[in-house]
DNA sequence: TCAAAATCGTTAGCTATGAAACGATATTAC
DNA sequence: GTAATATCGTTTCATAGCTAACGATTTTGA
């Protein structure tokens, strides 16, 4: 593949993109999350539950774009600490509905305010100008691309 | 928190940045590393390697973004299938250097354009003027919170 | 009606991931 | 010169994360 081949536009949008995702969970696990041992996943999923009480898991898989395995794990780790349980459907037993508790919910009270701080310090050298239009573009890649 | 003073732009940017960064590494683990057990940040190791020839594994850290226990385990992985072998400095015996195989360069030659086939159809759906300008700003935002 | 197919969540088995502790080595201070 | 300190990579231990296989359940089709 020679070089001029190379669309070097294209791989620096992908090389960024990861680079501020990863720093962006890094920085929020260290600076926010570790303090009640969440994830950057965990986390997601309990703001899910937060937000909708009580989830399906397989709804929770697509929600936040992993395995159902790994919701399986996550919400098997969560449910000890008691931050959420779990219980099978009654009308199809094949179903499981994840549903937040008290304490899960004091916890996102808590840490969401945090969180939030975060994302805001992460971009705060761009404009809401920039922020508008690098949003719009995002979304575009998410849609074409099915993500 | 009031809802009113959430700042939806910035929570926009950081949930659409996120939301691609894991697409894009789904996608790629799935349609192109896969065929040879590579994980996104196996490739980026070899990647580095196949530039670099014989990178220290601290160095390798900083390049990938992930913590040394992290690269001690991958290059151990990636030395068992022989894409790489380590090595301690004679000099300094703390140092330890990772150095890519023949074979580790043949599999970058032959993944490497199609890992760069999947980064073009990712951003395909923008202009070329659209690509420049977001990785400008997310260059902005790697080097303002030292990302 | 009831066997085949589809759906759902968990388990098994693997690699990845980080923090903290550790062991070996090198550097610094006095 | 040597004791304290710093550096580096690995190991340990826990969770995260995937695919594939599985077991239970429900739906479908003839």
């Amino acid at each position: 593949m020679p070089l001029d081949s190379l669309h070097l536009d294209a791989v620096s949008v992908v090389t960024n993109i990861y680079r501020v995702a990863q720093g962006l969970r890094n920085k929020m696990e260290r600076e926010v999350l570790s303090t009640h041992g969440l994830s950057w996943t965990s986390f997601s999923i309990l703001y899910d539950l937060w937000i909708w009480e009580s989830v399906e898991t397989k709804k929770l898989a697509e929600l936040t774009a992993v395995s159902k395995a790994t919701i399986s794990n996550i919400t098997k780790t969560l449910e000890r600490k008691e931050f959420c349980y779990r219980k099978t459907d009654i009308r199809d037993r094949r179903i499981t509905y994840v549903t937040i508790t008290d304490k899960g919910k004091e916890i996102m009270e808590e840490l969401y305010p945090q969180f939030h701080k975060g994302e805001i310090e992460i971009v705060s050298s761009l404009t809401v100008e920039e922020q508008k239009n690098v949003s719009e573009i995002l979304r575009r890649v998410i849609r074409e691309n099915k993500f």
